[in-house]
DNA sequence: ACTGAATGAGTCATCCATGTCTCACTTGAA
DNA sequence: TTCAAGTGAGACATGGATGACTCATTCAGT
C-alpha cells in the first residue's frame, strides 16, 4: 500500500542525514550542500529531493534540535527534585545533541527574522523556569538572573561541543565539567 | 614628507573600520563586504583597498583580537595577586573586545588549517596558566581542568555578548555575570 | 590657484554555490 | 519478468558575492 508505509527503499533515512548534517555543520558551519550530501552517504541531487534548499536543511535541523531538547527536558524530569540535580540530569540527556545546539547556536540568522521557531521559547521558558526554581527554594544565588543561567547553559554546551571536537577535553568528562562548572564554579568548596 | 606620517587624509581610519567590521560581524557572521563597508562609513571600492579580499580582512579582525586580548592580559596583570582578583580583572579589561572575540571564536575556519595564527597559542598559555596557578595555590578546584576553564571563559564570553546583542542581559551586568558564574557557580554559598 | 593622493560611485567579468533537469541504473513489489 | 519508485551522476542555467577597473570629485599641502 502507498499509504501506510513508505519504505521500500532504505537508502534514505531522513534521521540519519539529519544527524550526518549536524555532525558536519558543526565542525564547519560554510560546508557546501555537496559536503553535506557526501557526509551522509547521499548525492546531491537526493539531498536537495528532501530539503527544498539549504535553508529548509537548517530549518529541520532546527525542529529536530528543539524536539531532542524538549526530549531531554522530558527525560531528565527537571520539574522533579533539586534544582541542582535536575541541571545535572539535564546536561546527562542534552549530551548526544550539544553539538547540533552548538550549531544552531551560532546560526543567529535564526534568531532576527520576525517568524522565529516558538519552540525555542517554550524550551527557553523550561529553562528558566528551572533556574528560577532553584533561586526561589534557596538552592541557587539570587544575584544571577535565571535568564543569564540558561544562557550561560547554552554557552557552556557550545563550549564544551567545540573542545572535544578539537580533542581540548575528553568526551567523557563533558558532562561533569558543565554540570560542575555551571553548579559549582571554579572556586574550591570547603564545604562537603 | 612621504615617509614619516602617512595621514593626510582622515576619512580612512583603519581601527575604526576593524572595528565597525567587529561590530556588525558579531551580530551578522555572513554580511556582504557591501554592508561592512557601509557600517564603517566608507565604500566597499575604499574597503578592498585596504584589504585584499574578504579573508585579509578576517585576518586583520583576527590580529586586532589577539592584540586587544593580550592588552587585556597585560592591564590586569594576571600574574600578581590572587587568582580570583585576576579573573575579575581579565574580564573586566576584555569586555571591550568580547563580541570581536565572539565572532572569532564561531570563525572556526581561522583554526582548521594548518597555519594557525601563534597568537591563540600565547594566550591559551597565559590562560591557563592563570587557572593552573588558582588550582595549585589551593583556590581552585582541581577536578576541572585549567584547559577547560579558559575554554569555558571564552564560551560565557561569547554567550554573554549574544546575551547582550540581544536584549537578555544588560550591558552592565556583563562582567559580573561571567565573573560570577566562572568563578562561584550558581549554587548558592554560606559563606560569605 | 595648483597638484597629487585618496575616495565614492559605478561598471564589468568571474567564480562558486545553488537549484533544476534529464537519463541510466538499481531495487522492491506484483 | 515486469513495473514503478528512488537514486546517482552529470549537465545546465541562475544568482549573488567578489575583485578589478575607470572616472569624476574632494581635500591637504604647497
Amino acid at each position: 500500500m502507498s499509504l501506510v508505509g513508505y519504505h521500500w527503499l532504505m537508502s534514505f533515512d531522513r534521521d540519519h542525514v539529519l544527524h550526518a548534517a549536524a555532525e558536519l555543520l558543526t565542525r564547519k558551519a560554510t560546508a557546501t550542500m555537496e559536503e553535506v550530501a557526501r557526509s551522509a552517504g547521499i548525492s546531491r541531487a537526493t539531498l536537495n529531493r528532501h530539503f527544498a534548499g539549504r535553508d529548509a536543511l537548517v530549518r529541520a535541523l532546527e525542529e529536530l534540535g528543539i524536539a531532542e531538547c524538549e526530549a531531554a527536558l522530558e527525560a531528565a524530569r527537571i520539574e522533579d527534585g533539586a534544582a541542582a540535580g535536575a541541571v545535572r540530569r539535564l546536561i546527562c540527556e542534552i549530551q548526544p545533541c550539544a553539538g547540533l545546539l552548538a550549531f544552531l547556536y551560532s546560526e543567529n540568522q535564526l534568531f532576527e527574522g520576525e517568524k522565529q521557531n516558538a519552540g525555542w521559547f517554550r524550551i527557553e521558558e523550561r529553562l528558566t523556569g528551572l533556574f528560577r526554581r532553584g533561586q526561589e527554594n534557596g538552592e541557587f544565588r539570587i544575584d544571577l538572573s535565571a535568564t543569564w543561567l540558561a544562557e550561560a547553559l547554552y554557552g557552556l554546551l557550545a563550549a564544551g561541543s567545540w573542545a572535544v571536537i578539537e580533542g581540548r577535553v575528553a568526551r567523557n568528562d563533558f558532562t561533569h565539567m558543565i554540570a560542575e562548572l555551571l553548579l559549582g564554579g571554579a572556586t574550591r568548596r570547603d564545604e562537603s
